[in-house]
RNA sequence: GGAUGGAUUCCCGAGUGGCCAAAGGGGACAGACUGUAAAUCUGCUGCAAAUUGCUUCGGUGGUUCGAAUCCACCUCCAUCCA
């Protein structure tokens, strides 16, 4: 199967500008095609993840990755699927994260001998002058046109500022850039990005009366229609100082029945055949499709190493009730007033809950345990001696566990 | 610049002088049932030294015994007019 053909199976494939060309300058690697990625945070998360695998996939096709940082475009910041104004930030922030991003990046893509290159679109956009690239630029763009884009109507009712709106203009012109310097071709992107894409692939037609193209890969979105990789806590991130393997692992595992196999054929680069045989999958046996997700996952992002052991304190915890390798919290004798801890700071110092009245609560309603033993009583208490050595297990609800040790 | 309407807790949204830590819904969290799923039912949802105290209703001042609620000024947003 080839690449084309392949993406389209695993249900990648939105929109597109041209399918036939797109097929033909893809599947003979012909394809020079760039995805950006707005530096809004300092780690990439799940949702670029997906652009991550594509631009991998491509790469192995034998197409050309260019990876851009949106050093210019991010001191815009996009409206798309906003309902409200990015929070500005400043040039050092903005640089911080692109330098975060490179180094995510070159973990998946490679960038050796010229098969891929990263590229900031500071570079061209900062030192943009205003009359000259309204003059140059700006007289491609049709207001009318523009407003009509689906990524404006919802901001139409809310209030966009010229700022935003400008957005748009600023990725078309990233694509026109990459064009002419490096012969850029192509360009990917989330879905909700089409018509930022088409603007690039309009303004090269009537700048250089060349032709380009786009295409949009499906969005991940659960069963509710949300997107995919958000948890109560925020995104779920790359980087293992933001968001553990474990809980990486631990996201994935979790998913609902209906979203598991989408995320496999997305995601995972198992082949078609095996996922076909997954899908037939159903009931409890989609808890071992949902294994097999983390795995792959965990050990893409993280190595396998990790994705070995998040398996395996996941596979213990829920079992026993106690694994090796766990999130574990270490007590200092500062800790402590006396030798004793109630049940409430317990809770809180282990970082399972963010307040007393939370921790009060979590006991009352039974949903609190220590070393498999329900906690019923908020006035409990455990002495350092219990504390110290192995320490406690402490679990509120049934997925969050702590190993809590003094020292 | 002018007119009008608005800003309430994580979100939506009631409340228009004391009975308000603030109705209702959503979400989140916990319990039961399960398969670390979904659906359903129940509880719960500002903070704390906890039958009480403290901080919250865009901001700052004011009126009052008492303000989310009234007044003044300010900030931001929406709609219409320019």
């Amino acid at each position: 199967m080839q690449v084309f053909e392949e993406l389209k199976a695993r249900g990648l494939l939105a929109q597109l500008t041209d399918e036939k060309e797109i097929r033909e300058l893809v599947n003979n690697g012909k394809a020079t095609f760039y995805i950006g990625f707005d530096p809004t945070a300092d780690s990439l998360h799940v949702g670029h993840f997906m652009a991550l695998c594509l631009m991998k996939r491509l790469q192995m096709a034998g197409n050309k990755p260019i990876a851009l940082v949106g050093g210019g475009t991010g001191m815009i910041g996009d409206p798309s699927g906003r309902s409200d104004l990015r929070t500005m930030m400043t040039v050092e922030q903005i640089d911080h994260n692109c330098e975060c991003f490179k180094k995510q990046m070159s973990r998946f893509i490679d960038f050796s001998d010229g098969k891929a290159m990263m590229v900031n679109n500071a570079e061209w956009l900062r030192d943009l002058n205003y009359i000259e690239f309204i003059r140059d630029i700006g007289v491609h763009f049709s207001v009318n046109r523009m407003l009509t884009a689906e990524c404006y109507k919802q901001r139409m009712e809310k209030g966009l500022s010229f700022l935003e709106f400008n957005y748009m203009i600023m990725q078309s012109y990233d694509f026109l850039s990459l064009y002419e310097r490096y012969g850029c071709n192509m360009q990917f992107g989330g879905d909700d990005q089409w018509s930022n894409m088409l603007g690039g692939t309009e303004l090269i037609r009537r700048k250089l009366g060349k032709d380009a193209y786009a295409m949009t890969i499906t969005l991940l979105l659960n069963s509710e229609g949300k997107k995919m990789g958000k948890t109560q806590k925020g995104a779920v991130w790359l980087d293992p100082n933001k968001t553990s393997p474990f809980e990486f692992y631990q996201y994935w595992r979790n998913l609902p029945d209906a979203d598991v196999l989408k995320c496999v054929r997305m995601l995972t680069f198992l082949p078609m055949e095996q996922i076909d045989e997954m899908d037939k999958w159903e009931g409890s046996q989609l808890n071992r499709a949902k294994e097999i997700l983390a795995y792959e996952l965990t050990n893409m992002v993280h190595g396998e190493e990790e994705a070995v052991k998040a398996q395996e304190s996941a596979r213990a915890l829920f079992s026993s009730g106690n694994a090796a390798d766990m999130p574990a919290t270490e007590l200092k004798e500062d800790d402590f007033q006396s030798d004793e801890m109630d049940i409430v700071t317990l809770l809180v110092k282990s970082g399972l809950v963010t307040s007393r009245n939370e921790g009060r609560r979590a006991v009352e309603q039974g949903g609190v345990s220590v070393d498999n033993e329900k906690v019923a009583d908020i006035k409990a208490t455990f002495t350092k001696a219990q504390l110290s050595g192995d320490g406690v297990v402490v679990k509120r609800g049934k997925k969050n566990f702590r190993k809590v040790t003094l020292v």
